[in-house]
DNA sequence: GCGACAG
DNA sequence: ATCTTGTCGC
């Protein structure tokens, strides 16, 4: 797919105030409520025909998830000064197609900006996919950025597409309370701070903690995970989402796969 | 000046 | 993100 507003596609050689300018008006533009065609409780890792087949021979004969939303998961892996976009699709638990792309890097690392440094390889990559996805899992924050504009958001108004944004660490925002040892399944609030200039109130909510997994016992602790919305999602829907696919991992199915994904184009590109 | 800081 | 062996626990 293509982007559907080629004007916020990221410029890797614009000036720092130019690209804070542009995530201002993608956060102006992103919807931050759900906006999607798809069934939420739909959404599974599991394939729901194999769990069918038992009474339902129908379904055994010839598996279809013709009905069932499709979801990718994005991830970028790196080489020198190269980016490796890559993106799994599912629909009904299962893969019907993996897209990536190797673009050169043209702008470093810097918190708050990152969709200017890996936005060519994840567009790249969409511009390889065939299939029209229901729904983008990235690698990173979403609304939970000082500018409400997080890779996320980037990428799913960019291509009008239902995205939320699922990092290991967080970028701004405050936890409503401690998220030490959270037993899975909790999730607590991540309201803006100060760092959250567009923010109307500090205290809105920008996010969750999401506990996705945690041992049962030991003196051995998981962290959580952080999940905005991205686009065309509320933060609600979003963390329910993102547990749906999770199912016992600490990521969601798609992110994981992806990212295997990722180092398995890393090893093979080898030129 | 000090601390924070997605991937 | 990436460079990397062993190791603790289910």
């Amino acid at each position: 797919m293509e982007p559907a507003r080629p004007a916020f596609v990221p410029d890797p050689s614009a000036s720092r105030e130019t690209m804070e300018t542009l995530q201002r008006e993608i956060a102006a533009t992103a919807t931050f409520s759900d906006d999607f065609g798809f069934d939420p409780a739909a959404v599974s890792t599991a394939d729901t025909h194999t769990l069918d087949a038992i009474t339902d021979d129908r379904t055994a004969t010839s598996p279809s998830h013709d009905d069932q939303p499709i979801v990718v998961g994005v991830d970028q892996a790196f080489l020198d000064d190269r980016a490796v976009g890559a993106i799994v699709a599912f629909r009904g638990g299962e893969v019907i197609e993996r897209a990536h792309a190797v673009v050169d890097l043209e702008f470093p690392y810097v918190p708050g900006l990152l969709s200017f440094r890996e936005a060519g390889a994840i567009l790249a990559a969409f511009e390889r996919l065939d299939v029209e996805p229901d729904l983008a899992v990235f690698d990173g924050s979403g609304r939970i950025h000082y500018r409400e504009a997080g890779l996320a958001t980037h990428m799913g108004v960019t291509l009008d597409l239902p995205a939320v944004g699922v990092a290991k660490g967080l970028l701004c925002g405050a936890p409503q309370r401690s998220l030490d040892d959270l037993s899975e399944g909790t999730r607590v609030a991540i309201t803006a701070d100060d760092s959250v200039e567009t923010a109307d109130d500090t205290d809105t909510v920008i996010g969750y903690a999401l506990q996705t997994r945690q041992y049962d016992s030991g003196n051995r602790y998981i962290n959580p995970v952080y999940v905005s919305a991205g686009h065309r999602v509320g933060s609600e829907t979003a963390a329910d989402l993102v547990e749906r696919l999770c199912n016992g991992y600490k990521l969601p199915e798609p992110t994981r796969l992806a990212d295997s994904y990722a180092d398995e184009v890393k090893r093979d590109h080898d030129d």
